[in-house]
DNA sequence: CTAAATGTTCAGTAAACACTGAACATTTAG
DNA sequence: CTAAATGTTCAGTGTTTACTGAACATTTAG
């Protein structure tokens, strides 16, 4: 383990564990890293050049993965005028970005579940229930998701009243 | 493309789509053509030596992955008396079994945001945000999953009726 | 018993993927 | 203009992962 680096050993594990975290969710772990970095860095904006000291990488993975987690809605590009530096910081609402992808996840599992049973128009009925049933629960998902997103979005707004912004 | 089986293009066709959605979802992609052919298969039920046929594939890789598959429980492996064959068919609500799956993932996110934010104890509080956020959200959905789950399940029990088993 | 059929394990291989480091592009300062 | 700083792209490399195929184990049939 390559320790050379000034940060102390808890930030370093903590960033560490984001990553697997996302390695495990199937993304590479190099953007979990950043993102980890993210989470806790002061201040909350991070340069190309910071990220890859901190973090001890290339900066072509940064730039790499950085351009990643912006794609993915998760991380936004600041800039600082008189300096020409790119600064990272998560982005406000990052999560619910993440919902809305997971939305479009579980739309093409209903349209495959839909174009199996395209398939089977001919087959008897006992044989298209487990379609049926992956088609319906993708729709009624499809259904709720938003829904209860919208939900967090008005508890989330309750709480920051009294909190400033 | 190595066509040299029976089964219409169309049927190998949707099975090769739930295998790259599989992948999509960090999954291993012959674990989707099993599920994939579990699918549309007639019979529903289909034995290990029927699976390596069909898909073109190894004993061994079939072996691995019908297990992985049983794992997640989406999977589930059904005998016959007089017959020494195993048969694999798709378990029934393999979905909500995912979404029970899912909210162990949610629980990490919590517990490792909940950490982040033990490290950053002594931080201006607009520091925290980003953690807490993070933190309550996956709290909320960890509340609110089961009973969106709850709902499903009901719903579906509410449809069955009139359509027998 | 042997032979055939079924299934698992595992060492080795092939393929996919993350990551590095160098070359290149762009901007700013002097 | 040049030099330094920042950032991107991409070919090559190393690691991880999926997959194959062979050896082995177990069951059934005859």
């Amino acid at each position: 383990m390559d320790l050379n680096n000034d940060q102390p050993f808890e930030q370093m594990h903590f960033v560490e564990e984001v990553g697997l975290m996302f390695e495990l969710i199937g993304m590479p772990r190099m953007s979990g890293r950043i993102f980890g970095w993210l989470l806790i860095s002061e201040p909350p904006q991070q340069s190309n050049t910071a990220l890859a000291e901190v973090l001890q990488a290339s900066k072509g993975s940064i730039s790499t993965m950085t351009r990643f987690l912006i794609q993915l809605g998760l991380v936004e590009r600041v800039s600082v005028p008189g300096d020409r530096r790119d600064y990272f910081q998560i982005k406000a609402h990052a999560w619910s970005q993440l919902t809305k992808q997971r939305l479009v996840q579980i739309g093409e599992f209903r349209k495959l579940a839909a174009r199996g049973l395209d398939l089977m128009t001919s087959a008897p009925p006992q044989y298209k229930r487990r379609l049926q049933e992956m088609h319906d629960i993708h729709a009624f998902w499809e259904r709720e998701l938003p829904l209860v997103d919208e939900r967090w979005e008005q508890e989330e707004a309750k709480q920051r009243i009294g909190k400033d912004t």
